[in-house]
DNA sequence: CGGTTAATTGAACGCATTCAACACGAGTGG
DNA sequence: CCACTCGTGTTGAATGCGTTCAATTAACCG
């Protein structure tokens, strides 16, 4: 689900000179929580990379029924979109810190073979996300999705006990499901002592095989 | 789901040189129906494109559920995977004709720069189709799933009558459905006189307007 | 401490699944 | 040409699970 985050900043390997002018030309923006990053329909202009905070991308259907497309953490680069405007919709679900560059700004100082590198690169990683996305909200039931989201988030963290930077409908609307389902399999899988929340937004996990074993 | 697929073969413009290249240091392989192109967990070393012929990817859970990723039609590029080895197994939908090539000899051919550049075109795409096959998974009901499916099929066909070259248990697999489902599905919107099958294999869209706001 | 939002829990409903039977078409051989 | 079979698709009935609507509790902040 997200990009490999042991290490909480990659700013050197994998994106190459596309960091280092980011860090130069790019601007800093703060964003405070559930502020709009950029807009569903608008042109894709900039290349944002998040210094502090979590953000989060959302598409609202038709219907009104909203669509969480990824979280993004510290290092991760967002708002590649294949088109020429953005599909999602870009929040702070946290207070973030974002750097901002324009595309062209970075096409000029380091050539469109080296951004067209670099966006390789954040490309693999969101392509990689999206199909473990689809692979989550493809599995059977609903604990098997929230166990499955509940690992992914811990398989990133180094520390025993994760955080929840996200609430119970941003789970729901990840996963496809109700905010009262998300809820109730929570319970049950701490009832069954595969996991345990000290707090709302803070977990552990107990028992790993067995959250392995379910989320298959 | 699928990449712009008005005109049958794309080979110019998208892809520059790297087409070119294929053609000429490619081989041509053609697979019976249900064969192997590549397995889950071989290493990545070729580029795929579909000559003639339709291919699908697949994965199996541990639990033994089946996992279709995406189709793919004459002219698309595939086995583009992130990691050094293959997330899915690709099969030959139907007979099909696929031209294959080292990664390595495009790159020793047309270079390192070329190569990311139409890989970067074809990421775009299969990113787009991953986020367009998260869509219709997120979507309520059954119904709206079979009918999104349809739709998008309908939508890069140009003839009248769109042909369905899978079967019911690849178009359940692929939405996340049982077969029954879907079966259940098809007959309600044909019943509602929504889309015809003059054959199992083989639709008609009668009601665009109507499909379009069932799949939201 | 109230006031507000988020999260949990409960009960009834509806829809997709499950298990089972049946229909249909293609291919084969009598 | 019919009978047979096998694979695939459809239909039926009952179950179970996620949803829905409603009420309660918990957490956060003044």
């Amino acid at each position: 689900m997200f990009a490999d985050r042991p290490n909480p900043d990659r700013r050197s390997a994998p994106l190459g000179g596309l960091s280092d002018v980011m860090d130069r030309f790019g601007a800093v923006a703060n964003f405070q929580r559930d502020a709009e990053i950029y807009a569903q329909g608008e042109p894709v202009i900039h290349l944002f990379r998040v210094v502090k905070g979590v953000v989060r991308t959302a598409r609202f259907t038709a219907e009104g029924r909203r669509h969480v497309g990824e979280f993004y953490y510290p290092g991760d680069l967002f708002g590649l979109e294949s088109g020429p405007d953005h599909d999602f919709t870009a929040e702070a679900l946290t207070d973030c810190e974002i750097r901002v560059v324009k595309r062209n700004a970075v096409r000029a100082a380091i050539g469109d073979g080296e951004l067209d590198l670099a966006i390789l690169g954040a490309l693999h990683i969101e392509l990689q996300r999206a199909r473990a996305h689809m692979l989550l909200m493809g599995l059977r039931g609903a604990k098997e999705k929230v166990g499955g989201f509940l690992l992914a988030l811990a398989s990133h963290s180094p520390a025993a006990s994760v955080e929840l930077p996200m609430g119970r409908q941003d789970m729901a609307d990840y996963l496809g499901l109700t905010i009262e389902t998300v809820s109730r399999m929570l319970t049950q899988l701490q009832s069954e002592d595969i996991v345990e929340f000290p707090s709302v937004r803070r977990f552990k996990v107990n028992r790993p095989e067995l959250l392995e074993s379910i989320a298959a």
